[in-house]
DNA sequence: CAATTCACTTGCAAATAACAAGTGATATAC
DNA sequence: GTATATCACTTGTTATTTGCAAGTGAATTG
């Protein structure tokens, strides 16, 4: 469990900052959440390739924190069983409007941002819209997946 | 920095959620942004005193690179010159959506959470209502403050 | 002017992350 | 049907970061 010290016995105590910071609050964790919500990746081997370099050990621990915390399902792929895939829950879905929110904080931020210069303002003048968007994108993904199987 | 790795040689290369990772992608960021953007904290002293018991060098640490970041400015109390406080800039304030909308989503997945259940309906039915409030709250703490002197 | 407060710094032990090299299950090629 | 390859992890080792305790020097208080 990330997030635990000595003057905090009781994982978190009901503060929403802190219990955030428990499931979410490390870089990986960051670049997983857009990896699966926003780059439509399912699989083990598609979040080990992506830019940043993962390494093996930290991107299996990662997914188990998830896993164990709800934010995502673990699958063995029904036509090819070496394959393991992971679905976002509900609980990760609803992590959009935040996420997004940090997006557009990032490219106001970030001189060197390479996001299109498109999307800030669309979010800003119809964040429903915008996160609907996002959330159809992710059920198409989801479409695609074989049958789910535990 | 926090985010270098060895396939990351440039910074972040643009990826807004990366970009979001290296200035407050850890735990104790999440904490610090709360006490300065919800909870009025601004001096060295208070930050300690929160209840999760940070130390004093992850503290100083994290201060420094918030200021780094643009995220805080740091001032010597000039009506006391041992003390030091901390100020939200534009750039951590703006932050606040993004910080409320994890709230958000907190007190909706987590069992304990201990946050008063009228916040996240009177997010939701008026974010930008309830982001001014913040705003002003920041505000009125910052009008308290001794004048700014580098 | 002695004792205290304050914002850090330093040193060290413990935890965590990064990297490299397996391992066992399944899948594909011949 | 067997050899090879692919896949999702584990394991082991080293490097980095964290956590804790104990300073340190400047400023304040008594």
């Amino acid at each position: 469990m990330i997030f635990m010290t000595k003057a905090d016995k009781t994982p978190w105590n009901g503060c929403p900052v802190r219990y955030a910071a428990g499931v979410f609050g490390d870089k990986w964790s960051f670049v997983l959440l857009r990896d699966v919500l926003l780059h439509g990746k399912r699989y083990y081997g598609e979040f080990l390739a992506s830019d940043e370099g993962i390494s093996t050990n930290i991107l299996a621990s990662r997914l188990a924190h998830f896993v164990e915390t709800g934010m995502l399902t673990r699958h063995v792929d029904s036509t090819a069983r070496n394959k393991v895939f992971y679905r976002p829950t509900d609980k990760s879905r609803a992590l959009l409007p935040a996420l997004l929110g940090m997006m557009v904080w990032s490219t106001e931020f970030d001189p060197c941002s390479a996001a299109p210069p498109s999307f800030a303002p669309a979010f800003r003048s119809d964040p429903k819209g915008t996160i609907a968007w996002y959330e159809a994108e992710i059920d198409k993904v989801d479409k695609g997946l074989p049958a789910a199987e535990a």
